[in-house]
DNA sequence: CGGCGTCAGAATGTATACATCTGGACGTGT
DNA sequence: ACACGTCCAGATGTATACATTCTGACGCCG
Protein backbone atom coordinates (compact mmCIF):
# COMPACT_ATOMS: atom_id res chain seq x y z
CA UNK A 1 0.00 0.00 0.00
CA UNK A 2 2.10 3.06 -1.27
CA UNK A 3 -0.51 5.33 -1.80
CA UNK A 4 -2.01 8.15 0.11
CA UNK A 5 -4.67 6.69 1.93
CA UNK A 6 -5.99 9.62 3.71
CA UNK A 7 -9.85 9.36 3.74
CA UNK A 8 -11.07 10.18 6.93
CA UNK A 9 -10.42 9.81 10.59
CA UNK A 10 -8.36 7.18 12.45
CA UNK A 11 -5.38 5.76 11.77
CA UNK A 12 -5.29 2.23 10.33
CA UNK A 13 -7.37 0.91 7.61
CA UNK A 14 -9.52 -0.85 9.64
CA UNK A 15 -10.57 1.97 12.25
CA UNK A 16 -11.26 4.45 8.83
CA UNK A 17 -13.39 1.18 7.08
CA UNK A 18 -14.84 0.61 10.64
CA UNK A 19 -16.15 3.84 10.41
CA UNK A 20 -16.67 4.49 7.03
CA UNK A 21 -19.20 1.59 7.29
CA UNK A 22 -20.49 2.78 10.15
CA UNK A 23 -21.41 6.06 8.47
CA UNK A 24 -23.18 4.22 5.56
CA UNK A 25 -25.08 2.28 7.38
CA UNK A 26 -26.58 4.27 9.95
CA UNK A 27 -26.98 7.24 6.91
CA UNK A 28 -28.96 4.55 5.63
CA UNK A 29 -26.69 4.21 2.29
CA UNK A 30 -26.71 0.43 2.86
CA UNK A 31 -30.41 -0.70 4.27
CA UNK A 32 -31.04 -2.73 6.51
CA UNK A 33 -31.27 -6.48 6.04
CA UNK A 34 -28.71 -6.49 3.35
CA UNK A 35 -25.74 -8.61 2.89
CA UNK A 36 -22.09 -7.84 3.30
CA UNK A 37 -19.52 -9.40 1.03
CA UNK A 38 -16.23 -8.75 2.36
CA UNK A 39 -14.70 -8.48 -1.48
CA UNK A 40 -16.96 -6.11 -3.00
CA UNK A 41 -16.23 -3.98 0.10
CA UNK A 42 -12.89 -4.63 -0.37
CA UNK A 43 -12.82 -3.06 -3.31
CA UNK A 44 -14.87 -0.35 -2.57
CA UNK A 45 -12.44 1.01 -0.18
CA UNK A 46 -9.33 -0.38 -2.03
CA UNK A 47 -7.99 -2.28 1.08
CA UNK A 48 -7.88 -6.15 1.57
CA UNK A 49 -10.47 -8.40 2.90
CA UNK A 50 -8.09 -8.47 6.35
CA UNK A 51 -9.20 -5.11 7.61
CA UNK A 52 -13.37 -5.21 6.06
CA UNK A 53 -13.70 -8.56 8.25
CA UNK A 54 -12.26 -6.80 11.85
CA UNK A 55 -14.29 -4.04 10.60
CA UNK A 56 -17.43 -6.47 10.27
CA UNK A 57 -16.45 -7.86 13.57
CA UNK A 58 -16.41 -4.82 15.41
CA UNK A 59 -19.62 -3.12 14.25
CA UNK A 60 -21.05 -6.67 15.26
CA UNK A 61 -19.95 -6.24 18.29
CA UNK A 62 -21.86 -2.76 18.39
CA UNK A 63 -25.00 -4.64 17.49
CA UNK A 64 -25.20 -2.62 13.72
CA UNK A 65 -24.18 -6.16 12.00
CA UNK A 66 -25.68 -9.55 12.73
CA UNK A 67 -23.30 -12.48 11.82
CA UNK A 68 -24.90 -14.34 9.11
CA UNK A 69 -25.75 -18.40 9.45
CA UNK A 70 -23.04 -19.85 6.94
CA UNK A 71 -21.18 -17.03 7.99
CA UNK A 72 -20.71 -13.36 7.10
CA UNK A 73 -22.54 -10.54 8.02
CA UNK A 74 -25.77 -8.84 7.35
CA UNK A 75 -26.40 -5.13 8.10
CA UNK A 76 -29.38 -5.74 11.26
CA UNK A 77 -32.51 -4.34 10.55
CA UNK A 78 -35.33 -2.89 13.07
CA UNK A 79 -38.92 -3.16 13.08
CA UNK A 80 -40.80 -0.08 14.92
CA UNK A 81 -41.68 -2.27 17.78
CA UNK A 82 -37.81 -2.83 17.95
CA UNK A 83 -37.20 0.58 18.61
CA UNK A 84 -39.90 0.99 20.98
CA UNK A 85 -38.44 -1.92 22.85
CA UNK A 86 -34.59 -0.17 22.31
CA UNK A 87 -36.05 3.06 24.23
CA UNK A 88 -38.29 1.14 26.66
CA UNK A 89 -35.02 -0.91 27.49
CA UNK A 90 -33.06 2.40 28.06
CA UNK A 91 -35.51 3.79 30.18
CA UNK A 92 -35.14 0.42 32.05
CA UNK A 93 -31.53 0.53 32.26
CA UNK A 94 -31.37 4.43 33.19
CA UNK A 95 -33.70 4.15 36.05
CA UNK A 96 -31.76 1.22 37.47
CA UNK A 97 -28.75 3.20 37.28
CA UNK A 98 -30.57 5.65 38.82
CA UNK A 99 -32.36 3.56 41.75
CA UNK A 100 -28.76 1.84 42.47
CA UNK A 101 -27.29 5.57 42.65
CA UNK A 102 -29.64 6.65 44.96
CA UNK A 103 -29.74 3.11 47.09
CA UNK A 104 -25.90 2.71 47.24
CA UNK A 105 -25.21 6.75 47.78
CA UNK A 106 -24.02 8.51 44.39
CA UNK A 107 -20.03 9.53 44.90
CA UNK A 108 -20.49 13.12 45.49
CA UNK A 109 -17.69 14.42 43.06
CA UNK A 110 -20.05 12.44 40.17
CA UNK A 111 -22.99 14.23 41.35
CA UNK A 112 -21.45 18.11 41.42
CA UNK A 113 -21.26 17.07 37.98
CA UNK A 114 -24.27 16.03 36.80
CA UNK A 115 -25.33 19.01 38.78
CA UNK A 116 -23.37 21.15 37.05
CA UNK A 117 -24.62 20.37 33.41
CA UNK A 118 -28.02 20.21 34.88
CA UNK A 119 -27.57 24.23 35.96
CA UNK A 120 -25.70 25.23 32.71
CA UNK A 121 -28.61 23.55 31.16
CA UNK A 122 -31.04 25.78 33.27
CA UNK A 123 -29.29 28.62 32.37
CA UNK A 124 -30.37 29.05 28.90
CA UNK A 125 -33.75 26.63 28.68
CA UNK A 126 -36.29 28.85 29.57
CA UNK A 127 -34.99 32.03 26.89
CA UNK A 128 -33.63 29.31 24.67
CA UNK A 129 -34.62 30.60 20.86
CA UNK A 130 -31.56 29.67 18.47
CA UNK A 131 -30.17 27.49 16.92
CA UNK A 132 -27.01 27.57 18.41
CA UNK A 133 -29.13 27.36 21.98
CA UNK A 134 -30.51 23.75 20.71
CA UNK A 135 -27.24 22.31 19.80
CA UNK A 136 -25.86 23.45 22.84
CA UNK A 137 -29.02 21.30 24.72
CA UNK A 138 -28.45 18.41 22.67
CA UNK A 139 -25.06 18.33 23.70
CA UNK A 140 -25.10 19.22 27.56
CA UNK A 141 -28.36 16.56 27.21
CA UNK A 142 -26.07 13.87 26.17
CA UNK A 143 -23.18 14.58 28.55
CA UNK A 144 -26.19 14.35 31.41
CA UNK A 145 -27.09 11.10 30.46
CA UNK A 146 -23.34 10.07 30.19
CA UNK A 147 -22.32 11.44 33.55
CA UNK A 148 -26.15 9.26 34.85
CA UNK A 149 -24.94 6.54 34.00
CA UNK A 150 -21.65 6.59 35.51
CA UNK A 151 -23.55 7.48 38.65
CA UNK A 152 -24.18 4.64 40.66
CA UNK A 153 -20.45 2.98 40.18
CA UNK A 154 -21.23 0.09 38.28
CA UNK A 155 -19.29 -0.80 35.46
CA UNK A 156 -21.53 -3.17 34.59
CA UNK A 157 -24.79 -0.99 34.23
CA UNK A 158 -22.81 1.31 32.37
CA UNK A 159 -21.76 -0.88 29.78
CA UNK A 160 -24.72 -2.62 29.21
CA UNK A 161 -26.51 1.34 28.62
CA UNK A 162 -23.42 2.45 26.59
CA UNK A 163 -24.54 -0.91 24.62
CA UNK A 164 -28.45 0.12 24.34
CA UNK A 165 -27.33 3.96 23.58
CA UNK A 166 -25.36 2.78 20.99
CA UNK A 167 -28.44 1.94 19.09
CA UNK A 168 -28.51 4.99 16.98
CA UNK A 169 -32.33 5.42 17.64
CA UNK A 170 -32.51 4.20 21.23
CA UNK A 171 -29.80 7.20 22.41
CA UNK A 172 -31.18 10.29 24.33
CA UNK A 173 -30.51 12.59 21.72
CA UNK A 174 -31.29 10.74 19.01
CA UNK A 175 -34.63 12.62 18.40
CA UNK A 176 -33.75 15.30 19.72
CA UNK A 177 -31.24 16.87 16.36
CA UNK A 178 -33.76 17.74 13.24
CA UNK A 179 -36.44 18.37 15.39
CA UNK A 180 -35.88 22.30 14.13
CA UNK A 181 -39.96 23.30 14.73
CA UNK A 182 -38.99 25.66 17.21
CA UNK A 183 -42.22 25.60 19.76
CA UNK A 184 -42.41 21.79 20.02
CA UNK A 185 -38.68 21.51 20.51
CA UNK A 186 -38.55 24.35 23.36
CA UNK A 187 -41.56 23.00 24.81
CA UNK A 188 -39.82 19.28 24.74
CA UNK A 189 -36.07 20.72 26.38
CA UNK A 190 -38.06 22.25 28.97
CA UNK A 191 -40.20 19.17 30.52
CA UNK A 192 -36.76 17.27 29.69
CA UNK A 193 -34.88 19.60 31.92
CA UNK A 194 -37.66 19.12 34.59
CA UNK A 195 -37.24 15.48 34.84
CA UNK A 196 -33.52 15.74 34.26
CA UNK A 197 -34.09 17.98 37.81
CA UNK A 198 -36.35 16.14 39.68
CA UNK A 199 -34.07 13.03 38.87
CA UNK A 200 -30.97 14.14 40.32
CA UNK A 201 -33.15 15.47 43.61
CA UNK A 202 -34.79 12.29 43.79
CA UNK A 203 -31.09 10.51 43.69
CA UNK A 204 -29.90 12.83 45.96
CA UNK A 205 -32.94 12.07 48.51
CA UNK A 206 -31.98 8.39 48.48
CA UNK A 207 -34.93 7.87 46.68
CA UNK A 208 -34.88 5.18 44.53
CA UNK A 209 -37.69 4.52 43.91
CA UNK A 210 -38.90 7.68 42.51
CA UNK A 211 -35.31 8.10 40.70
CA UNK A 212 -36.36 4.43 38.86
CA UNK A 213 -39.97 5.51 37.92
CA UNK A 214 -38.53 9.72 36.49
CA UNK A 215 -35.66 7.91 34.72
CA UNK A 216 -38.37 5.62 32.65
CA UNK A 217 -40.45 8.30 31.72
CA UNK A 218 -38.17 10.13 30.86
CA UNK A 219 -37.10 8.16 27.99
CA UNK A 220 -40.92 8.27 26.96
CA UNK A 221 -39.94 11.61 25.31
CA UNK A 222 -37.90 9.87 22.48
CA UNK A 223 -40.99 7.34 22.01
CA UNK A 224 -43.55 10.33 21.19
CA UNK A 225 -40.49 12.30 19.68
CA UNK A 226 -40.44 8.54 17.14
CA UNK A 227 -44.15 8.64 16.08
CA UNK A 228 -43.69 12.26 14.95
CA UNK A 229 -40.75 11.79 13.17
CA UNK A 230 -42.22 8.93 11.33
CA UNK A 231 -45.15 11.05 9.95
CA UNK A 232 -42.26 13.24 7.87
CA UNK A 233 -40.59 11.80 4.62
CA UNK A 234 -37.46 13.52 4.42
CA UNK A 235 -36.74 12.74 8.22
CA UNK A 236 -35.37 9.62 6.98
CA UNK A 237 -32.22 11.25 5.62
CA UNK A 238 -31.47 14.03 8.44
CA UNK A 239 -32.20 11.19 11.69
CA UNK A 240 -29.24 9.41 11.73
CA UNK A 241 -30.31 5.26 12.27
CA UNK A 242 -34.37 5.83 11.29
CA UNK A 243 -33.35 4.47 8.24
CA UNK A 244 -32.25 1.10 9.47
CA UNK A 245 -36.27 0.64 10.30
CA UNK A 246 -38.17 -1.42 8.02
CA UNK A 247 -40.99 -2.72 9.69
CA UNK B 1 -3.15 -28.16 6.61
CA UNK B 2 -3.24 -31.72 5.75
CA UNK B 3 -3.13 -32.92 9.37
CA UNK B 4 -6.28 -34.79 11.33
CA UNK B 5 -7.38 -32.38 13.94
CA UNK B 6 -10.31 -33.26 15.03
CA UNK B 7 -9.83 -32.11 18.69
CA UNK B 8 -13.03 -31.46 19.73
CA UNK B 9 -16.81 -30.41 18.78
CA UNK B 10 -17.21 -27.60 15.42
CA UNK B 11 -16.30 -27.88 12.08
CA UNK B 12 -13.74 -25.02 11.35
CA UNK B 13 -10.91 -23.81 13.35
CA UNK B 14 -12.17 -20.70 14.28
CA UNK B 15 -15.65 -22.71 16.12
CA UNK B 16 -12.92 -25.39 17.72
CA UNK B 17 -10.72 -22.19 18.83
CA UNK B 18 -13.61 -20.49 19.96
CA UNK B 19 -15.06 -23.24 21.85
CA UNK B 20 -12.14 -24.55 23.45
CA UNK B 21 -10.84 -20.68 24.91
CA UNK B 22 -14.45 -20.27 25.95
CA UNK B 23 -13.84 -23.23 28.18
CA UNK B 24 -10.00 -22.26 29.16
CA UNK B 25 -11.46 -19.26 30.28
CA UNK B 26 -14.49 -20.31 31.94
CA UNK B 27 -12.75 -22.87 33.83
CA UNK B 28 -10.03 -20.59 35.29
CA UNK B 29 -7.47 -22.34 33.43
CA UNK B 30 -6.65 -18.39 32.03
CA UNK B 31 -7.25 -16.08 34.80
CA UNK B 32 -9.60 -13.01 34.54
CA UNK B 33 -6.33 -9.91 33.09
CA UNK B 34 -4.79 -12.27 31.51
CA UNK B 35 -3.35 -10.41 28.23
CA UNK B 36 -3.73 -13.04 24.97
CA UNK B 37 -1.54 -13.20 22.27
CA UNK B 38 -2.49 -14.46 19.02
CA UNK B 39 0.42 -16.37 18.31
CA UNK B 40 1.15 -18.00 21.59
CA UNK B 41 -2.51 -19.04 21.21
CA UNK B 42 -2.19 -20.49 17.55
CA UNK B 43 1.17 -22.45 18.02
CA UNK B 44 -0.77 -24.03 21.23
CA UNK B 45 -3.51 -25.27 19.03
CA UNK B 46 -1.42 -25.38 15.78
CA UNK B 47 -3.14 -23.26 13.68
CA UNK B 48 -2.44 -19.93 12.41
CA UNK B 49 -3.18 -16.70 13.97
CA UNK B 50 -6.44 -15.97 11.55
CA UNK B 51 -8.99 -18.25 13.37
CA UNK B 52 -7.39 -17.30 16.50
CA UNK B 53 -7.84 -13.65 15.85
CA UNK B 54 -11.80 -14.77 14.47
CA UNK B 55 -12.35 -16.80 18.03
CA UNK B 56 -11.46 -13.52 20.05
CA UNK B 57 -13.18 -10.93 18.18
CA UNK B 58 -16.70 -13.44 18.83
CA UNK B 59 -15.42 -14.08 22.39
CA UNK B 60 -15.28 -9.99 22.76
CA UNK B 61 -19.05 -9.94 21.54
CA UNK B 62 -19.83 -12.41 24.50
CA UNK B 63 -18.08 -10.48 26.95
CA UNK B 64 -15.64 -12.71 28.15
CA UNK B 65 -12.81 -10.80 26.15
CA UNK B 66 -11.91 -7.22 25.88
CA UNK B 67 -10.26 -5.47 23.29
CA UNK B 68 -7.12 -3.47 25.00
CA UNK B 69 -6.12 -0.35 24.69
CA UNK B 70 -3.47 -0.30 21.41
CA UNK B 71 -4.46 -3.55 19.97
CA UNK B 72 -5.07 -6.97 20.74
CA UNK B 73 -7.24 -8.37 23.71
CA UNK B 74 -7.37 -9.24 27.54
CA UNK B 75 -9.81 -11.92 29.49
CA UNK B 76 -12.28 -9.60 31.13
CA UNK B 77 -11.89 -9.53 35.06
CA UNK B 78 -14.66 -9.59 36.96
CA UNK B 79 -14.97 -7.95 40.49
CA UNK B 80 -16.93 -9.36 43.18
CA UNK B 81 -19.14 -6.18 42.69
CA UNK B 82 -19.33 -6.82 39.17
CA UNK B 83 -21.11 -10.05 39.54
CA UNK B 84 -23.53 -8.54 42.09
CA UNK B 85 -24.23 -5.86 39.58
CA UNK B 86 -24.70 -8.69 36.61
CA UNK B 87 -27.27 -11.08 38.77
CA UNK B 88 -28.96 -7.41 39.86
CA UNK B 89 -29.23 -6.75 35.97
CA UNK B 90 -30.59 -10.16 34.81
CA UNK B 91 -33.38 -9.77 37.66
CA UNK B 92 -33.96 -6.22 35.90
CA UNK B 93 -34.00 -7.57 32.44
CA UNK B 94 -36.16 -10.77 33.72
CA UNK B 95 -38.34 -8.18 35.33
CA UNK B 96 -38.83 -6.12 32.42
CA UNK B 97 -39.47 -9.42 30.06
CA UNK B 98 -42.23 -10.29 32.71
CA UNK B 99 -43.61 -6.93 32.85
CA UNK B 100 -43.81 -6.53 29.06
CA UNK B 101 -45.88 -9.95 28.65
CA UNK B 102 -47.81 -8.78 31.27
CA UNK B 103 -48.73 -5.59 29.93
CA UNK B 104 -48.99 -6.58 26.50
CA UNK B 105 -50.43 -10.31 26.90
CA UNK B 106 -47.76 -13.13 26.47
CA UNK B 107 -48.57 -15.63 23.05
CA UNK B 108 -51.07 -18.22 24.24
CA UNK B 109 -48.96 -20.98 22.58
CA UNK B 110 -45.17 -19.33 24.56
CA UNK B 111 -47.51 -19.81 28.03
CA UNK B 112 -48.58 -22.99 27.88
CA UNK B 113 -45.25 -24.16 27.05
CA UNK B 114 -43.85 -22.09 30.59
CA UNK B 115 -46.94 -23.85 32.43
CA UNK B 116 -45.41 -27.09 30.94
CA UNK B 117 -42.03 -26.31 32.26
CA UNK B 118 -43.36 -25.25 35.58
CA UNK B 119 -45.80 -28.02 35.88
CA UNK B 120 -43.08 -30.97 35.19
CA UNK B 121 -40.98 -29.46 37.99
CA UNK B 122 -44.29 -29.62 40.47
CA UNK B 123 -44.31 -33.29 39.42
CA UNK B 124 -41.04 -34.12 41.77
CA UNK B 125 -39.69 -30.66 43.30
CA UNK B 126 -41.56 -31.43 46.72
CA UNK B 127 -39.95 -35.17 46.90
CA UNK B 128 -36.88 -34.83 45.22
CA UNK B 129 -33.86 -36.24 46.18
CA UNK B 130 -31.54 -38.22 44.55
CA UNK B 131 -28.75 -36.20 42.60
CA UNK B 132 -30.30 -36.96 39.33
CA UNK B 133 -33.71 -34.80 40.34
CA UNK B 134 -31.19 -32.45 40.74
CA UNK B 135 -30.01 -32.43 37.46
CA UNK B 136 -33.16 -32.32 35.84
CA UNK B 137 -34.64 -29.30 37.94
CA UNK B 138 -31.29 -27.04 36.62
CA UNK B 139 -32.33 -28.92 33.42
CA UNK B 140 -36.00 -27.19 33.52
CA UNK B 141 -34.87 -24.05 35.73
CA UNK B 142 -32.99 -23.19 32.24
CA UNK B 143 -35.31 -23.64 30.29
CA UNK B 144 -38.01 -21.59 32.12
CA UNK B 145 -35.94 -18.78 32.08
CA UNK B 146 -35.54 -18.99 28.33
CA UNK B 147 -38.71 -19.44 27.82
CA UNK B 148 -39.41 -16.39 30.28
CA UNK B 149 -37.23 -14.33 28.19
CA UNK B 150 -39.31 -15.33 24.61
CA UNK B 151 -42.59 -14.37 26.75
CA UNK B 152 -42.95 -10.71 26.00
CA UNK B 153 -42.03 -11.62 22.03
CA UNK B 154 -39.39 -8.70 22.31
CA UNK B 155 -36.59 -9.61 20.33
CA UNK B 156 -34.38 -6.65 21.81
CA UNK B 157 -35.36 -7.60 24.98
CA UNK B 158 -34.29 -11.53 24.72
CA UNK B 159 -30.83 -10.38 22.99
CA UNK B 160 -30.01 -8.69 25.76
CA UNK B 161 -31.10 -10.46 28.60
CA UNK B 162 -29.13 -13.67 26.33
CA UNK B 163 -25.76 -11.57 26.55
CA UNK B 164 -26.21 -11.18 30.59
CA UNK B 165 -27.07 -14.40 31.05
CA UNK B 166 -23.92 -15.44 29.13
CA UNK B 167 -21.90 -14.34 32.01
CA UNK B 168 -21.04 -17.53 33.35
CA UNK B 169 -22.17 -16.33 36.92
CA UNK B 170 -25.17 -14.65 35.97
CA UNK B 171 -26.82 -17.27 34.38
CA UNK B 172 -30.00 -18.76 36.08
CA UNK B 173 -28.05 -21.83 36.81
CA UNK B 174 -25.16 -20.85 37.75
CA UNK B 175 -24.89 -21.72 41.32
CA UNK B 176 -27.56 -24.35 41.55
CA UNK B 177 -24.95 -26.51 39.85
CA UNK B 178 -22.53 -27.61 42.49
CA UNK B 179 -25.06 -26.80 45.61
CA UNK B 180 -25.03 -30.79 46.89
CA UNK B 181 -25.87 -30.12 49.86
CA UNK B 182 -28.98 -31.86 50.07
CA UNK B 183 -30.89 -29.69 52.37
CA UNK B 184 -30.17 -26.29 51.60
CA UNK B 185 -30.46 -27.41 48.03
CA UNK B 186 -33.70 -28.91 48.06
CA UNK B 187 -34.75 -25.80 50.15
CA UNK B 188 -33.56 -23.39 47.60
CA UNK B 189 -35.83 -25.42 44.83
CA UNK B 190 -38.62 -25.30 46.33
CA UNK B 191 -38.00 -21.63 46.76
CA UNK B 192 -37.32 -21.09 43.71
CA UNK B 193 -40.46 -22.78 42.24
CA UNK B 194 -42.70 -21.22 44.34
CA UNK B 195 -41.64 -17.89 42.40
CA UNK B 196 -41.56 -19.34 39.23
CA UNK B 197 -45.25 -20.08 39.54
CA UNK B 198 -46.26 -16.20 41.03
CA UNK B 199 -44.44 -14.89 38.21
CA UNK B 200 -46.60 -16.87 35.44
CA UNK B 201 -49.65 -16.20 37.58
CA UNK B 202 -48.75 -12.93 37.35
CA UNK B 203 -48.14 -12.78 34.08
CA UNK B 204 -51.06 -14.58 33.23
CA UNK B 205 -53.08 -11.97 35.58
CA UNK B 206 -52.01 -8.83 33.30
CA UNK B 207 -50.18 -7.53 36.51
CA UNK B 208 -47.42 -6.12 35.28
CA UNK B 209 -45.83 -4.77 38.51
CA UNK B 210 -46.16 -7.71 40.35
CA UNK B 211 -44.23 -9.81 37.78
CA UNK B 212 -41.70 -7.59 37.94
CA UNK B 213 -41.14 -7.26 41.30
CA UNK B 214 -41.08 -11.35 42.03
CA UNK B 215 -38.99 -11.59 39.09
CA UNK B 216 -36.19 -9.13 40.56
CA UNK B 217 -36.23 -10.69 44.38
CA UNK B 218 -35.96 -14.32 42.38
CA UNK B 219 -32.64 -13.28 40.76
CA UNK B 220 -31.43 -12.35 44.52
CA UNK B 221 -31.25 -16.52 44.97
CA UNK B 222 -28.07 -16.14 42.66
CA UNK B 223 -26.82 -13.50 44.99
CA UNK B 224 -27.33 -15.75 48.03
CA UNK B 225 -26.17 -18.73 46.53
CA UNK B 226 -22.76 -16.54 45.45
CA UNK B 227 -22.24 -15.73 48.85
CA UNK B 228 -22.49 -19.22 50.29
CA UNK B 229 -19.98 -20.18 47.20
CA UNK B 230 -17.10 -18.01 48.07
CA UNK B 231 -16.47 -19.45 51.22
CA UNK B 232 -15.91 -22.79 49.86
CA UNK B 233 -12.38 -23.17 48.39
CA UNK B 234 -12.78 -26.05 46.22
CA UNK B 235 -16.29 -24.42 44.48
CA UNK B 236 -13.39 -22.15 42.30
CA UNK B 237 -13.20 -25.04 39.38
CA UNK B 238 -16.77 -26.40 40.43
CA UNK B 239 -18.56 -23.58 39.94
CA UNK B 240 -17.68 -22.18 35.78
CA UNK B 241 -17.43 -18.81 35.66
CA UNK B 242 -16.69 -17.80 39.37
CA UNK B 243 -12.79 -17.93 38.57
CA UNK B 244 -13.07 -15.43 36.50
CA UNK B 245 -13.72 -12.78 39.69
CA UNK B 246 -10.34 -10.87 41.03
CA UNK B 247 -11.42 -8.38 43.56
C1' DC C 1 20.22 11.49 39.34
C1' DG C 2 16.25 12.19 36.53
C1' DG C 3 14.16 13.02 32.09
C1' DC C 4 14.04 11.97 27.38
C1' DG C 5 15.34 10.20 22.80
C1' DT C 6 16.55 6.08 20.43
C1' DC C 7 16.42 1.52 19.18
C1' DA C 8 15.41 -3.46 19.14
C1' DG C 9 12.10 -6.96 19.51
C1' DA C 10 7.75 -8.51 19.60
C1' DA C 11 3.17 -7.69 18.98
C1' DT C 12 -0.68 -6.50 15.87
C1' DG C 13 -2.08 -4.75 11.09
C1' DT C 14 -2.34 -5.92 6.17
C1' DA C 15 -2.17 -8.21 1.76
C1' DT C 16 -2.63 -12.17 -0.80
C1' DA C 17 -2.62 -16.95 -2.36
C1' DC C 18 -4.83 -21.01 -1.68
C1' DA C 19 -8.43 -24.26 0.57
C1' DT C 20 -12.88 -25.28 1.56
C1' DC C 21 -17.64 -24.77 1.80
C1' DT C 22 -22.25 -23.52 0.10
C1' DG C 23 -26.14 -22.66 -2.64
C1' DG C 24 -28.26 -22.35 -6.87
C1' DA C 25 -28.37 -23.44 -11.92
C1' DC C 26 -28.68 -26.91 -14.86
C1' DG C 27 -29.41 -31.23 -16.64
C1' DT C 28 -31.02 -35.89 -16.34
C1' DG C 29 -33.86 -39.59 -15.09
C1' DT C 30 -38.25 -41.28 -13.90
C1' DA D 1 -43.60 -32.00 -14.37
C1' DC D 2 -41.04 -33.08 -10.48
C1' DA D 3 -37.33 -34.95 -7.82
C1' DC D 4 -32.69 -35.56 -7.47
C1' DG D 5 -27.86 -35.35 -8.33
C1' DT D 6 -23.97 -32.89 -10.37
C1' DC D 7 -21.28 -29.16 -10.94
C1' DC D 8 -19.56 -24.56 -10.81
C1' DA D 9 -19.18 -19.84 -9.41
C1' DG D 10 -18.57 -17.17 -5.71
C1' DA D 11 -18.51 -16.80 -0.94
C1' DT D 12 -15.93 -17.46 3.51
C1' DG D 13 -12.01 -20.05 5.96
C1' DT D 14 -7.00 -20.47 6.48
C1' DA D 15 -2.08 -19.92 6.18
C1' DT D 16 1.68 -17.07 5.68
C1' DA D 17 4.79 -13.35 4.30
C1' DC D 18 5.49 -8.76 4.96
C1' DA D 19 4.46 -3.88 6.99
C1' DT D 20 3.67 -1.15 10.70
C1' DT D 21 3.21 0.11 15.33
C1' DC D 22 3.94 -0.20 20.18
C1' DT D 23 6.49 -0.97 24.32
C1' DG D 24 9.97 -1.10 27.32
C1' DA D 25 14.93 -1.02 28.09
C1' DC D 26 18.99 1.18 27.57
C1' DG D 27 22.02 4.88 27.47
C1' DC D 28 22.91 9.61 26.51
C1' DC D 29 22.49 14.22 27.90
C1' DG D 30 21.11 18.00 30.89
Amino acid sequence: MGAVMAERRGSTHTKRATYDLRHRIVQGEIPGGTRLYEVALAEEMNISRTPVREAMSRLAEEGLLQRAPGGGFAVRSFTYRDVIDAIELRGVLEGTAARLAAERGADPGKLKEIKEISDEVDSFVWVAESARDFDRYTELNAAFHDALAALCGSEIVQAELRRVKSLPFASPSAFVLGQADGDAAHRAMIIGQTQHRALVEAIEAREGARAEAIAREHARIARENLDSFRNVGDSLESVPGLALIVD
